[in-house]
DNA sequence: TGTACATCAGTGAACGCGCGTTCACTGATGTAC
DNA sequence: TGTACATCAGTGAACGCGCGTTCACTGATGTAC
């Protein structure tokens, strides 16, 4: 049955709020359209009324979750401490949608792959502006190895089943930056 | 029809060395039994008198490329060159296991899991050992955030299709690294 | 404002397709004599 | 060493199954009068 203007939008959105949760907790690949679809309360048929395809969904949903995902933009170590907690690791449904679906994007449509871009480049951008204590010269550079340590430290703490390696991964990557970020040592 | 022992042996090898290249390029799920065997020079069906599952060959093959690859023993900062190059990031299938496929190890078996939490542990290892600049103490903690400062500026500089971008990723991840690893900095 | 009807968002059965896996068969290997 | 035969690694057709996608249908929406 047909549903109002209002509803379809919002059908949209909860289209692509369930989309943006099952891909960060399983990857692209191993959510259907139809399981999308039913965590958003319809059905599956309904889908291409909203979507082109399902690479068309990935692309979109990319889009949604990283316009939207705005971290690192106030205080940078309060940042550093949620991002590589435990809780972060254990909950990639909630989590970063870089650490849950970067690695992924090289497999992705070129659309997928123009939003991941545009997502690093404003991170790195809100990244830089957290960073009073350094020289604006450096900025750049400890944004880029802060921002490539804490994706890369969240998706190999996830990747092990050793709790205390994993937990340890997340401690000496966040004392690692720390000393970076200083304004002491980072020249 | 039946081949020899060595021969049987010499297969299995080509199988994992196969599924090794073609699951670092593509990704374990992207990658099909019969297309793993087609390019060891086999045919799909007999694929199950080396290996019980799919499951099983994506634990073996990281178990045999994981223990197989042996970076960053030697001079350190060599590697980190040719880690953070445009040569790697452009080379998936020759390339590193970890930052190819740690990302989807996540979705896999727990064999997949243990095989990833021994090379991960060797790797750190590798690494600390050839940090002589730095003092015992910090060496756990600069080759862990090095490690994953590394593997994350690589899925980023995959994950993304401007080139320029991609490639100061690379740079200033590189440039980043050399601060925290040089004797001075590294408190 | 109230009514008649065209529109179209959503439904759910059905489709082709590729996948992992199975299995009867083949024929070279390697052993028993 | 030579021969007869049991073994078994590899072959390729076939199997279920789940997936992305399609489509005839439904019934609430929203517009024309």
């Amino acid at each position: 049955m047909k549903v109002s203007r209002e509803q379809m939008v919002e059908n949209r959105r909860r289209i692509l709020d369930a989309a943006s949760r099952l891909f960060r907790e399983k990857g692209f690949d191993a959510v259907s359209v139809a399981e999308v679809m039913k965590a958003a309360g319809l059905t599956h048929g309904g889908f291409y009324g909203h979507f082109s395809s399902k690479d068309d969904l990935v692309a979109q949903t990319l889009a949604h979750v990283l316009a939207g995902d705005a971290g690192g933009g106030g205080d940078l170590r309060a940042y550093l401490d949620a991002y590589l907690s435990p809780r972060h690791r254990d909950n990639a449904a909630d989590g970063c949608p870089t650490a849950g679906l970067a690695a992924d994007i090289r497999h992705q449509t070129a659309a997928a792959r123009v939003a991941m871009t545009e997502g690093l480049r404003s991170q790195i951008d809100r990244i830089s502006e957290a960073l009073p204590g350094v020289k604006p010269a450096d900025r750049r550079r400890v944004a880029i190895g802060s921002w490539a340590a804490m994706v890369g430290a969240v998706i190999l703490a996830r990747a092990i089943d050793d709790p205390a390696l994993s937990d340890e991964i997340l401690e000496q990557t966040r004392a690692w930056i720390d000393v970076g970020i200083s304004p002491a040592s980072a020249s």
